[in-house]
Parts: C-alpha cells; sequence; structure tokens
RNA sequence: GCUCGAGUGGCGGAAUUGGUAGACGCGCCGGAUUCAAAAUCCGGUAUUUUCGGAUGUGCGGGUUCGAUUCCCGCCUCGAGUACCA
C-alpha cells in the first residue's frame, strides 16, 4: 500500500475538525502555553508559500508543546479592517464587508489545506462588531485616563478632577500638551464646564489635537510614520504631504520610558529591539534657554532688552514709576525685604512686562510676585488672565494676599526663597528661544542659533531689513515635501534673520539664522549650533561663513568638527575649561540650572500617534461632538456600528466617507443613533458623530487578548482567562511590524495594566521574526528591438531585454514551455525562439515543448534542444510572476510535504530563495517513512509487536539519538535541522530492516508536529483509537547512546591525518601509547620526537612536532 | 552616515563552552531496473595533485597544541533607520 497523502490528509483535517481535537480549555489543571501567530490581513490575492512559514513554525512548537503536556493556546483570527477592500469598494461599489467575507473563506481553505492545530473556535475578526465593540471600549478607557508621571502610570480622569479641584494643577506632573496652563484651585473651580472638558483634553490619553500630519491625497486619508515609508505611503506608495488637520492622537510618549526599558524584560531578538530603542530614540541631555536680543532702531550700542510689545508701553512705564512712588504698606514691606538682596537675588518693584506692571518680579529666576490690593484691577478673571499671560511669556507668579505679607511677613519670604529655588525652565514663548542639546558642555563654542522654517518666534524675530528673504525662505521651504527634503540633503541652505540671542554665560550676542536642516518636528525646532563639535552646524557655518570657535583641547577643526565624547576635553570655556567631556557635561547643566537658564532633559524622538483616518471600512469612534466638545458614547451603548454609506469616498465638502451616512448623529437621551436627512438641522440633544474611523493597528493592539475569552459579552476578556493565559509565550510573525503594531501593543497593554484590567505588562514574552521567504523568478530575454528570443546560454554579449515569464511556465531544468509562453503573452504569439542548440522555433515548427513544471515532466522525446530561462532571486510578488501557490503543492506533494520543506529550506528567521525543484527530497523522506511502517506483504502494513528491546541495540541508537537532536532543535526553533535529524533516523531504521513497534512508535509521535497528517494515520494503524496529539512526546534516555569506542582523530600540529577506533575507557596516557605505537604516526613524524602530545580523551588527539 | 545581521561546495544549508569542515537535501555524474521513460534503488560528487600529498569556511593580521568558532583591522552583501541637535 503506497503513500496516498491526500487521501490521508483530507481524512484527518476533517477529523480535527469534527473532533474539536485543538480546542483548548480555559479550565485546566495542566500548565498553559500560549502560542499566537501574528493574524493575517485577509487580501485578495490569498496566500503564497511565503506566507505559512510562520504559521508552520508556530503550529509545530504548538504540536510539541501539547505532546509534553501543556494546555496550549493557539488561535488564529483575521486583521479585516484595512485600505485594501475600501480602495476595491471605491472602485466596485462592493461593500467592503463582502469582499472582505469572500477573502476570509479563500484563506479558511486554503490555511485549512495545510493542516494547522487551530482552536478555530476563538478566531476573531477585528471588522466584526462584537469585536470593534471592544476596541471602542478600550479607546473610552484611554480617552477617560490621563497619565500621572510621578506615579508613572496611566490614571482615571476623575482622580484628576479631584486633584484640580482641592489644589489646581500647580502640583500635577502630567503628560499632557504643551500649552497647558497653569491653574489654581478656584480658577479651575471657576471654569464652565466646557472649559474644564477643553482642559482635561489636554490630560487625557487620546485627545484631540491639531496637529501636523501626513496626508495623502490620492488615499484621501493620513497616516502614521510607521505607514510612510522612504516619504511615500507604504500601501501604493503614493506621495505624502504635510497638512495641519485635527486629529485624534494617543498619548503614547507618556509610555516611551516604559516602552524602552522594559525591553530588558522580553525575549525578542535584539535587532527588533533596537529598532524598538531607535524609534522611541531617547536622548539625554539639557534644554537651554537663550533669551532674544533686540536691537532698537538707531541704537548702535548693544544693550540687551526684553522686547516689550503694544504701544502704548511709554504711557504704562510712567504709570509704573508714579506707583513705585505709592506703595501700599504691604508691597512696602515686601520691597524692603526683596531690595536688601537677602534672598540672594534681585528683584525689581514695578517693573513693566508685556502689557503689564507687575509688583516684584526677579528678572533672572523669571519670578513674579504680585500682592493684591495694588493699583492693578483687582477681579479675579483678569488676575488669571494676567497670570496665564505671564505664564505664557515664562514668568512664574506667585500671589499674596496684603494681610499675608503684613502678619506673616517671614512665612511669604520663606515661600518665595523656596520659589526662587526651584528651577523652571519656562516653554518657548516670545522671550526667549529654548533648545535641547546633548552636549550642554560645548556651550561656550555656540557661535549661531538656527530655527526650523516653521518654528513660530521666526516672524516675531526678524527685523525689518531682512524680513523680505526670510519670508521667501520659510515659504520656499514650506512648498517642499517631505521627500524632497529626504531627497536633498546634502544642499544647505539657510538665512539670518537679523535677530541675536544672548549667550547664557558670555552674554555675547549669537546670531539667529533659520535653516532647514532643523526639524521643526524634533526637540523645540531650534539648536544652539556649535561648529567645531557638530557635523551639521560645521557645514551650515562653513557655507555662510560664520565664525567657527573652537572650544576642544588639542583637536584640530580645519576640515570638519570633532565628534568625540570620550576623548574630548575642553577648553577655552570659562568655568568648564580643562574638564573632560564626562565631567563637563555635569558641570554645564548644574551651573546652567543655577542662572535659572537650563536644566537636565530627556528627550524622545517618539511623537504621539495619529489615530484617526478618513476612511470607511475601519472602527468608528464611539464619541460624539456637543458644541464643538467630544464626549463618549456611554459604554453600554457599544458597539457603535458601522453605518451604511452609498459610496466609499469622502464626501464633496472633503469630510470623510461617514459624512454621507444619514444614519449618524447621536440621541443623547434616548441614547441611539438616529438619522438626520442631509442639510436638516439636528434637534435639540442631537449631536453629530465623529466621522474619522480608528487606524488598522487599533483593532491588532489587543486581539491576543479577545482570543483568552473570544464569546465573553461583559468584557474584553474576563479576569479569569487573562490570568490563566497570562500572555502570549511564544509570537511569531514578520519584522516589518517592529514599529507599528509591536509598540502599539505593548503601548495598550501597559495602559490595560495600568488601569488594572489585565495583569500583565507586555504582551509578548518570546517573540520570532521569520525570515521572507524570496521568489525565483524567471526571465526570457528578447533580442533588442527583434520580436527574438534566445535561451539564456546564447546572450553572450548580445543586447537582450529581459522579460518576467511566469514561473508555473518553467519546469524543473528552467526550460520555458514556449506554446504555453505564448498563449500566456499573445503579443508574442509570433514571436520566434531561438532554442540552446541554435535551432530556431517558430510558429510553423511541429508541436513540442519544455514541461509544464511538474515533477515528472520530461525534457526528452522532443527534437533538439531547450529554451532555457534566467533566474532571478526577488520578493515574491504577483507583479514578478514568481509566486508559488500553497495549494499547487499540498495537491501534488501533501501538506506533510509542504511543512516540512518549508521547514527544511533553511534557518526560520532567515531569508531564503523558495526552490520548488528541491521539494522531491523531503517527498521522498515521507515515502520512505511511510514503507518504514510498510514492510508487510505487497506493502501492507506491519509491525513487530515482539518482546521489549529485543536486539534493538543500533535501533534504540538511532532512535534516541534523533529524540535528543529534535527535543533541542524544536527549543531552539531550529526546525531545519530537525528534519535532517528524521530523514538521517529514517535512512538509519530502513537500513536496519527495523520493524519494531518499539522504535515506530515514539518515531511517529516525535514526527507529528511536523507532519501531523502521515502521523495520524500510522497512530491509527499503529491500534491507537485517540488522535495521536494526546500522545505523550518520548523522553530520551542517554543509555542508549553510550559508546564503547571512538574513531580518535589524530592530528598533527592541528591537521587531521588519520583517525583510530580507541575504546573509550582509556586514559591520556594509554591513549598515547596507542597512538605513538601506530605505524601512520611514526609515517606522519618520519622520525622526528614529538615536542608535545595533546590529548583531549573522547575528543582528539594533537602531535605537535 | 548610523544601527543590526550575514559572508562556508554548482545550490539551500550543517557544525561554535575552540577539537575529524561541508551533515541532510537539491542538482550533477555513473550504475541497476525498464522496450523506453517516470518512479524506485545503489555508488560517487570542495579544490588541486607528480596520487605521497597539498590547499580550503570573504580579505589581512593576532591569540592557541589546535580557529568557520575568540581578538584587531578591512572588504562585500542584506535589513532597518535617516539632517534626532
Amino acid at each position: 500500500m503506497s503513500y496516498h497523502f491526500n487521501k490521508i490528509e483530507e481524512k484527518w483535517q476533517k477529523y480535527w475538525a469534527k473532533n474539536q481535537t485543538f480546542k483548548a480549555s480555559n479550565t485546566s489543571s495542566k500548565e498553559k502555553f500560549y502560542v499566537l501567530d501574528m493574524f493575517p490581513y485577509p487580501s485578495g490575492a490569498g496566500l503564497h508559500v511565503g506566507h505559512p512559514l510562520g504559521y508552520i513554525a508556530s503550529d509545530i512548537y504548538a504540536r510539541y508543546k501539547r505532546h509534553k503536556g501543556f494546555n496550549v493556546l493557539h488561535p488564529q483570527g483575521y486583521d479585516s479592517f484595512g485600505l485594501p477592500a475600501e480602495q476595491y469598494a471605491i472602485q466596485t461599489g462592493q461593500h467592503p464587508a463582502v469582499t472582505t467575507e469572500e477573502n476570509i473563506k479563500r484563506y479558511r481553505e486554503q490555511l485549512d489545506q495545510i493542516g494547522f492545530s487551530f482552536d478555530w473556535s476563538r478566531e476573531v475578526r477585528t471588522s466584526d462588531p462584537e469585536y470593534y465593540k471592544w476596541t471602542q471600549w478600550i479607546f473610552l478607557q484611554l480617552f477617560d485616563s490621563w497619565y500621572d508621571n510621578i506615579k508613572d502610570k496611566a490614571r482615571p480622569i476623575s482622580e484628576l478632577v479631584e486633584i484640580f479641584s482641592a489644589e489646581g494643577n500647580r502640583k500635577i506632573n502630567a503628560a499632557c500638551d504643551e500649552d497647558t496652563n497653569i491653574f489654581s484651585a478656584e480658577e479651575w473651580n471657576d471654569l464652565s464646564s466646557e472649559e474644564k472638558q477643553e482642559q482635561l483634553l489636554k490630560y487625557r490619553l487620546t485627545y484631540l489635537a491639531e496637529t501636523e500630519v501626513n496626508w495623502v491625497p490620492e488615499l484621501g486619508t493620513v497616516l502614521a510614520n510607521d505607514e510612510i515609508v522612504n516619504g511615500v505611503s507604504e500601501r501604493g506608495g503614493y506621495p505624502v504631504v504635510r497638512k495641519k488637520m485635527t486629529q485624534w492622537s494617543m498619548r503614547i510618549s507618556a509610555y516611551a520610558e516604559r516602552l524602552r526599558a522594559d525591553l530588558d524584560k522580553i525575549d525578542w531578538s535584539e535587532s527588533l529591539k533596537e529598532s524598538q530603542r531607535n524609534w522611541i530614540g531617547k536622548s539625554v541631555g539639557a534644554m537651554v534657554e537663550f533669551p532674544i536680543l533686540t536691537f532698537p532702531e538707531g541704537e548702535g550700542t548693544l544693550k540687551p532688552k526684553y522686547m516689550t510689545g503694544g504701544n502704548n508701553s511709554k504711557l504704562l512705564l510712567e504709570k509704573a514709576i508714579a506707583n513705585r512712588a505709592n506703595p501700599t504698606e504691604a508691597e512696602k514691606i515686601l520691597w524692603e525685604e526683596l531690595k536688601s538682596k537677602s534672598l540672594g537675588h534681585k528683584f525689581r518693584q514695578q517693573h513693566l512686562i508685556d502689557d503689564f506692571i507687575v509688583d516684584f518680579v526677579c528678572l533672572s529666576k523669571k519670578l513674579v510676585i504680585e500682592v493684591d490690593g495694588g493699583y492693578h484691577d483687582n477681579q479675579q478673571e483678569k488676575d488669571f488672565l494676567r497670570t496665564q499671560r505671564l505664564e505664557e511669556s515664562g514668568f512664574r507668579v506667585i500671589r499674596f494676599s496684603n494681610e499675608e505679607v503684613v502678619n506673616k511677613t517671614q512665612k511669604v519670604l520663606e515661600k518665595i526663597k523656596k520659589e526662587l529655588e526651584t528651577v523652571i525652565v519656562p516653554p518657548s514663548g516670545a522671550r526667549g528661544i529654548s533648545v535641547f542639546t546633548t552636549r550642554p558642555d560645548t556651550i561656550f563654542g555656540v557661535t549661531f542659533m538656527a530655527l526650523a522654517p516653521e518654528h513660530e518666534l521666526v516672524s516675531q524675530i526678524t527685523t525689518p531689513e531682512q524680513k523680505a528673504e526670510v519670508e521667501a525662505y520659510v515659504q520656499a521651504s514650506a512648498k517642499r515635501s517631505e521627500r524632497e527634503r529626504m531627497a536633498d540633503v546634502k544642499s544647505i541652505t539657510g538665512v539670518f534673520t537679523g535677530a541675536y540671542a544672548e549667550h547664557p554665560f558670555t552674554k555675547e550676542p549669537v546670531p539667529i539664522w533659520i535653516g532647514d536642516y532643523v526639524l521643526a518636528g524634533y526637540g523645540t525646532g531650534a539648536v544652539m549650533a556649535v561648529p567645531c563639535g557638530d557635523q551639521r552646524d560645521y557645514d551650515f557655518a562653513k557655507h555662510f561663513d560664520i565664525p567657527i570657535k573652537n572650544i576642544f583641547q588639542d583637536v584640530d577643526i580645519s576640515e570638519e568638527a570633532f565628534t568625540g565624547k570620550d576623548d574630548a576635553v575642553i577648553t577655552d570655556s570659562d568655568f568648564l575649561t580643562g574638564l573632560h567631556y564626562k565631567e563637563a557635561l555635569p558641570r554645564s547643566i548644574e551651573e546652567l540650572e543655577k542662572i535659572g537658564q537650563g536644566k537636565g532633559k530627556t528627550n524622545y524622538r517618539l511623537r504621539d500617534a495619529v489615530f484617526s483616518r478618513q476612511r470607511y471600512w475601519g472602527e468608528p469612534f464611539p464619541i460624539y461632538y456637543k458644541n464643538g466638545q467630544p464626549h463618549p458614547i456611554p459604554e453600554e451603548c457599544l458597539p457603535l456600528r458601522l453605518p451604511e454609506v452609498e459610496k466609499y469616498l469622502p464626501t464633496e465638502e472633503g469630510e470623510p466617507p461617514l459624512g454621507r451616512a444619514e444614519k449618524w448623529h447621536w440621541d443623547e437621551e434616548n441614547k441611539k443613533v438616529v438619522s438626520i436627512k442631509e442639510g436638516v438641522k439636528p434637534p435639540s440633544g442631537v449631536w453629530g458623530i465623529e466621522l474619522n474611523t480608528m487606524p488598522g493597528w487599533a483593532g491588532s493592539s489587543w486581539y491576543f487578548f479577545r482570543y483568552m475569552d473570544v464569546e465573553n459579552q461583559e468584557r474584553f476578556v474576563s479576569e479569569e482567562a487573562q490570568k490563566y493565559w497570562e500572555n502570549v509565550d511564544l509570537y511569531i510573525g514578520g519584522s516589518e511590524h517592529a514599529t507599528g503594531h509591536l509598540l502599539y501593543s505593548r503601548f495598550w497593554t501597559k495602559f490595560l495594566y495600568d488601569r488594572g484590567f489585565v495583569t500583565v505588562e507586555e504582551p509578548f514574552k518570546k517573540l520570532i521574526n521569520q525570515g521572507m521567504i524570496l521568489g525565483q523568478s524567471a526571465f526570457v530575454y528578447r533580442l533588442e528591438g527583434e520580436n527574438t528570443f534566445i535561451s539564456k546560454n546564447l546572450i553572450g554579449d548580445k543586447s537582450v531585454q529581459p522579460i518576467h515569464a511566469d514561473v508555473s511556465l518553467v519546469n524543473f531544468s528552467d526550460e520555458l514551455d514556449i506554446e504555453e509562453f505564448k498563449k500566456w503573452r499573445p503579443e508574442f504569439k509570433d514571436a520566434v525562439f531561438v532554442l540552446d542548440n541554435n535551432e530556431v522555433y517558430s510558429s510553423d515548427t511541429p508541436s513540442f515543448g519544455g514541461g509544464r513544471g511538474e515533477a515528472n515532466s520530461s525534457p526528452s522525446g522532443r527534437p533538439g534542444g531547450a529554451f532555457v530561462v534566467g533566474r532571478e532571486v526577488e520578493k515574491m510578488s504577483k507583479s514578478k510572476y514568481n509566486v508559488v501557490n500553497p495549494d499547487e503543492i499540498c495537491k501534488q506533494y501533501g501538506a506533510d510535504t509542504l511543512r516540512m520543506y518549508e521547514m527544511f529550506l533553511g534557518p526560520l528567521e532567515q531569508a531564503k530563495p523558495w526552490n520548488t525543484a528541491g521539494i522531491t527530497g523531503v517527498h521522498s523522506f515521507l515515502k520512505k517513512l511511510w514503507k518504514l511502517y510498510h514492510t508487510g506483504p505487497e506493502g501492507s502494513f506491519y509491525v513487530n509487536d515482539s518482546p521489549p528491546s529485543e536486539g534493538l541495540g543500533e535501533a534504540l541508537k538511532s532512535l534516541h539519538k534523533t529524540i535528543k537532536k529534535v527535543t533541542e532543535d524544536i527549543e531552539n526553533f531550529s526546525f531545519n535541522t530537525s528534519v535532517s535529524t528524521f530523514m538521517i533516523c529514517v535512512n538509519e531504521l530502513t537500513a536496519q530492516k527495523c520493524n519494531s513497534k518499539e522504535i515506530l512508535e515514539p518515531l511517529a509521535i516525535l514526527i507529528a508536529p511536523y507532519a501531523p497528517h502521515i502521523a495520524e494515520e500510522l497512530w491509527e494503524k499503529l491500534g491507537h483509537a485517540e488522535s495521536i496529539s494526546t500522545a505523550t512526546y518520548p523522553v530520551y534516555d542517554e543509555k542508549y547512546l553510550v559508546e564503547s569506542k571512538k574513531q580518535y582523530p589524530v592530528s598533527f600540529n592541528g591537521k587531521m591525518r588519520f583517525t583510530m577506533e580507541l575504546p573509550l575507557d582509556l586514559s591520556a596516557s594509554q591513549i598515547e601509547e596507542a597512538v605513538m605505537g601506530d605505524e601512520r604516526t611514526q609515517k606522519q613524524l618520519e622520525g622526528r620526537t614529538p615536542k608535545k602530545v595533546i590529548i583531549v580523551p573522547g575528543k582528539i588527539v594533537n602531535i605537535v612536532g
């Protein structure tokens, strides 16, 4: 009986489905193990042989773990929201749900054919309302949370509200918008509920913000940074432009440090961790504040002065002077104290800042002290406004009442003193330029400042003389797309603003330039340029003839900047002179803090993630807008189902496709979606629902939790189920998700952990990236300008045009089936083909041709030569006609062969080319395996049931060697080598004519994870009623491998010359005696006496002569 | 540019607490079987050679009795990232 793989595979696939063999239980006394694949997006193209590679590896591991007694969760599902289905819908009007359903069906058929041990009862689809209900729910939890930097975790927004109403936000250290103001409890409590919402939105972990986004006009949507590749969209390759839009964002930046630090806790490949680290981009340095100097017209002298706004400054100044002469009692007392410098800082009284006269100010510390009952208006809201404006200008404001000052003077002074000690670097405001630098130690090398063209200060500081030039430059660089800017890294452009900043230490003026080498999106969008220590600054300075100051000791910078740190000694830098980088760095920060113009700071490259997409086929946001403010749709109303639309394009007004949905308003009172006809004003209490949808990564950022408890109606996953399955033990998938899915999933998991919804901080304990399987494209060569094709070996130095030929038209010997090729490309039906023996084949040649790429095709039986194609390894893709379909392979060789061959190709993590020709080796191995169990008459099944271990020495050795190696291989994910091991084992057992059940039964289990169908069939024939997946994995026993002899390699000066069989129990000296006594040794030595003989018993003998 | 990874027969690849380089498979060559082919089975297959041997894991050095494996310096290829201050 021969090996009918098709019949066997169909039989067992049905059996597994019917018996739910791989259904995992959430209540088991067994230890759990969770093996997960990255779920596929069901595209219309179906699977090619590259797709299942990771699935096969994880399936082998899952099956192995079941044999090892684990309760294994091995689910599969579909990431079924996405752009291609929507694009197809736009073109055809076909509802994305329909095409998605069709594609899923096809995927499922293809997956089923390969014999995976998935628990399909737990299937998830991200586009299923029962699933995205919980995606929306998680969104609402994010909306309902803020990030506390002190406790370093996300907390409910209600706790923030409590703090605000008790003590304002002064003491809060939270991840929030940059334009968040400081307010007191009174100020907070006086806000209207809408104003409160506005403030809270600045703290929520998902928030609305006007952001500069990557807009793709062709797709009519925005994309996240990780969806942009080389300045064009990852899908479709469309150009990307920058555009300001109000979008939902995820405050992932709050988690930057934890996402970075916790990489140390997980077992991922170093390269993947590295790309996440790079993406997060931590840099440690300092913020430095450079005050802006202006040069009042007509004045030649250098006179630093804070800019003042408004035309009434002269009037105000007079008023201030008048005020000074008429202090209140409290002011008088306080001024006496402040004037004396007992606090160590200089204060001014009745000082003009912008349009305000403040009571007292310490300019160097940027601290304003206000005393109630002064000459300014005393209304509370005006105070609030004043505070706000002053804070915008970088000042801190503290207030005291008259009574406090008069009666508790010491307490007031203490408070002022404390306030002076705290260092606050003001945000980049009208007063100065904040820069971030990793090298504050080089601050004395600053010779200019550079701002990004988009920097908000540009228009404010530019002098009239420079205005035209600056504006032209800003406009020109705004026009340049991201791609152009990237492509054009080399050319140096910039323009001088005419303005100067003041060096924090030397107090010298530093010219302020604009240059597009400074990125608006990183740091503060401004840099302190140190040409001697930074190559870009150096190039810029050289190009514009800006002086370069060298502050490095004994370093030549005439050719390029000195960017080294380790051997940098600072010179010519005041208090830093003579210090090494390591000492200079902390010292410089210390000094900056002392003068209140700098502060140590860690910066991250990771930006908040834009979460809105102007698409139809995605999760709707559970948000409606009431008076312009976003409000959550109540949890109990979820899911908020995607409405029907007529067209999937944006509306004429440029609104997302959901703008076309008639039924897309929220009735607040009745808590339901209601229909409002276009152009009709909604009645009161009915509000518009968010028109954007969520991005593709929303649903995939938490699906691994849903598998644990897929039917749960009450929660996204029950506490018990999550506690039992914890997180994914083994995750296998492509490395292309390094900075997208894998980062977002970690972010959401940490968030869910913070809020107590799950018990784990990381989603994936171990992660393996499978390498890409590449295609072997086939090329035919057409003579330039002629309709003649020539066989590859005739090319020589002829000029030819290579044309892709479909790989299915080529046989294993790289010969093309010419007739089929002509059918496939009718435009070549009259072409002439010159074969490798120079014979000419044209349409009137009697019928012949190469094979059809089938294993049993024959190149003979036809006249003359063959037409040979060229081969090249390329990415497998439809457009290159090099796609190999797994269905075909399954049909022709079987799923077990496909599974083993994919593993046999090479190391899992490595990219490797697919070559169908090689599959015969694995296929004939399975045939040999089958034969091993079918040694009865006419190939019938036969195993010998004789008493254990009788005369099985060699067979037991083969078996246990295999157990040992294969077990190690699976644990190390070295699946390719275990296939070799099986081949060796079967070859040995065949040679031994082994047909003992004692050997063949465990062998079937060993092979079951790799080739489950044939293993099940053999298992059944061996007399078992239950699936082989319930069988216990064989245990390796050392005793069968104990050897008594060893073929010792005998080396001379490290080169192996011959081997010698010696008993293993010999001592080193006995071995030496035996080796020296051998005539081959004497021959090698040619009479010399060896200087030294190295003996490693059980390993080698090396004779040094 | 930076970061990570990799260079071994005609091809995919194997071997690293340093110890017989090229396992296993493909391909190729020869043989058996066959009218013939497919399938199957057996043998061979790194290079070179004066048949003793010599050489050989990208290149050049080093450590060692011994290096594909460890160290230093290069070269090439692949992946990721990119004016990150």
